[in-house]
DNA sequence: ACCTGAACACCGTTCAAGT
DNA sequence: ACCTGAACACCGTTCAAGT
């Protein structure tokens, strides 16, 4: 059987929420698709560039309507919908963080973000330090949820996770400092 | 030669700092002592340990006297060490905020930041939500940072770092935020 | 106590060759 | 265009045996 990109992207989606981002490896990805590890580089040309695709399909497919049109009210719903996106997959924050990090796609929130406190009528510089603090928060915030969640279902409960309350209490908080600096 | 835990630790970092944590692998560790891979497992029960003690030792190697006294000024202080401590090594961030997450040591900057909160009367879910709060922006800031100096120095000079300022400033947002939820 | 030697069960990636 | 087969240069960890 021949695959294209999006059957290895896909494939590599499920074995990840299945088994996990560390049994994620190239030749157990091959052997799940019935191919030799050497045929996956036809359709990717690395490992890296597989797992910045996974992130941007997780995104993709915990798009949402934005209907808010405060700026404030924005910012909230923009972050809830990473957060959720997120977590939908099993180390889902862990690789889209990383694609983030890499600077490799990931880029719509960021993007989203930027626009909204644009929109605020803060400052460029505030724009700017504000969207990378409120990722930062939601990346921080969604990455020790879902360990701690993942954690949980494996049988280990030492932590219950603050969950969306302490999720929205720390973007408040972050939400509070920016609109002392918007000038009305 | 007969090495001890110290010997091993301590040669971890210095390989860290000069190769990067991909290069810090337990075969290349104990080829850069003279040892098979396997006298290793003698000093230290696996790799994350090693990892975890030293993300502890770069913390201890950074400490340094915390002298304000009100609150808010202790917490950019605490903040400030830790950044600072983090990127005197490569990869550093990486190997802390790695640390931390696993709940594997690297615990004192939350303590601290913790009693820091504590002190400021804030009631005691919001000293929570803080604390990780603030870790998080300090581990996200430092990590974008590193990673641009690292780049930096490599020759691909694509992003000056926003540095000590934005580092503040981001910091200083989220501390707005807390001062106006504590009650004069 | 600290270390060697050998093994087990893996990795990502390249490359010539096949259809 | 998509894939196989074989190879290269690695991993972390275990375990019997040595001193």
């Amino acid at each position: 059987m021949r695959y294209h990109r999006r059957d290895v992207v896909e494939r590599a989606i499920a074995v990840l929420d299945e088994y996990g981002l560390e049994s994620l490896s190239m030749r157990r990805l091959a052997a799940e698709l019935g191919l030799q590890p050497s045929a996956l580089y036809h359709h990717v040309p690395n490992k890296q560039t597989l797992l910045a695709a996974i992130a941007d399909e997780i995104l993709a497919r915990g798009r949402r309507e934005r209907q808010a049109v405060e700026w404030d009210r924005r910012v909230v719903e923009i972050c809830c919908e990473l957060r959720d996106a997120m977590l939908a997959y099993r180390d889902g924050c862990d690789v889209v963080a990383t694609a983030h990090t890499f600077g490799l796609g990931a880029s719509e929130p960021a993007t989203a973000l930027r626009a909204a406190l644009r929109d605020s009528g803060l400052p460029d510089d505030l724009v700017e330090v504000g969207t990378r603090a409120l990722l930062h928060l939601v990346f921080g915030h969604t990455a020790e949820e879902q360990a701690a969640l993942q954690a949980a279902s494996a049988g280990a409960i030492d932590w219950e996770p603050g969950g969306t309350g302490d999720f929205e209490a720390g973007i408040g908080l972050l939400l509070d400092g920016l609109r002392s600096k918007v000038h009305r």
